[in-house]
DNA sequence: TAATACATTATATTTATTCTAAACTGTTGA
DNA sequence: TCAACAGTTTAGAATAAATATAATGTATTA
């Protein structure tokens, strides 16, 4: 149970108590090998089989809340039902299979660098993010 | 009453009947000079308040599903609480103003076209959308 | 260690969206 | 023209994600 240090440090550096449900949180996000998508939901059911502690709701979307404002999480832009968000902060791009409701990773050297040539005086861009919906190619080989 | 016309035609073309409710739906939604944003709330607003007829929530819901699988309307990937919608279906992308819940065009012409180097086996991709979220500039000039 | 500010929790609430089943309407063909 | 049918509308109920509430608990501080 050393490694709960990294994140109560983690926690405590940007002024979060470092409170037994969010360092498993923490754990369940962020010591898994490969960076991962998740909907609250799916969340929740991971941490009920892999704690032995009982956290609410409500603290799952807190906590996920305010890592989504340290920047640690990161909200997927996607018109679903439920919210998706990403363990991945880097930046880079989205396949959502709407058929499998399935998001996969692009890597930012797999687009080319999205260049807008608008504006909009008095705003500066945050973000820039592609979504590509892909589906069955269901093409008899021609 | 004439332009009535144009309406019953597209829904009959689709398969649509055309009924009074739908007639005003685009009516509301294709007369305006303008393309549009809305979500399913705005757009109620909009009937209500120059439509002499009422019209159901459920039909509003029905009918706007109904025109995107027509490919008479889109729906813009954005994770917010509403769905929005887009009575522009060419392709192009979109500015999200975060603190406006607000949101604009970008043409096409105005976005480099977005290569995606990385493919799925089986899959083809439908819809390729940048969403870029911009927050207001407030650089002191430098 | 006491005081306090922050967190957690169960529960209630809110809100968008979907479902349901009864009443209604456009369409078809006799 | 009209009966019959399939598609449509509707009010209201149901669902489900997300947020709010307020009481209880816990980390921090001095």
């Amino acid at each position: 149970m050393a490694y709960a240090e990294q994140y109560i440090d983690k926690l405590r550096k940007s002024g979060l108590r470092p409170t037994k449900q969010r360092i498993k949180i923490c754990e369940v996000l962020f010591d898994a090998e490969q960076t991962f998508h998740f909907t609250i939901k799916e969340l929740v059911k991971i941490i009920e089989n892999q704690a032995n502690i009982k956290v609410s709701l409500a603290t799952v979307y807190n906590t996920v809340h305010a890592f989504i404002k340290k920047g640690y999480l990161k909200e997927i832009p996607l018109n679903a039902s439920q919210s998706y968000y990403d363990t991945n902060v880097t930046h880079h791009h989205h396949f959502f299979d709407e058929e499998e409701n399935r998001l996969i990773d692009i890597h930012q050297h797999d687009v080319d660098e999205v260049n807008i040539k608008k504006t909009i005086p008095g705003k500066k861009i945050k973000s820039v993010e592609v979504i590509a919906k892909i589906v069955s190619d269901n093409q008899s080989q021609k």
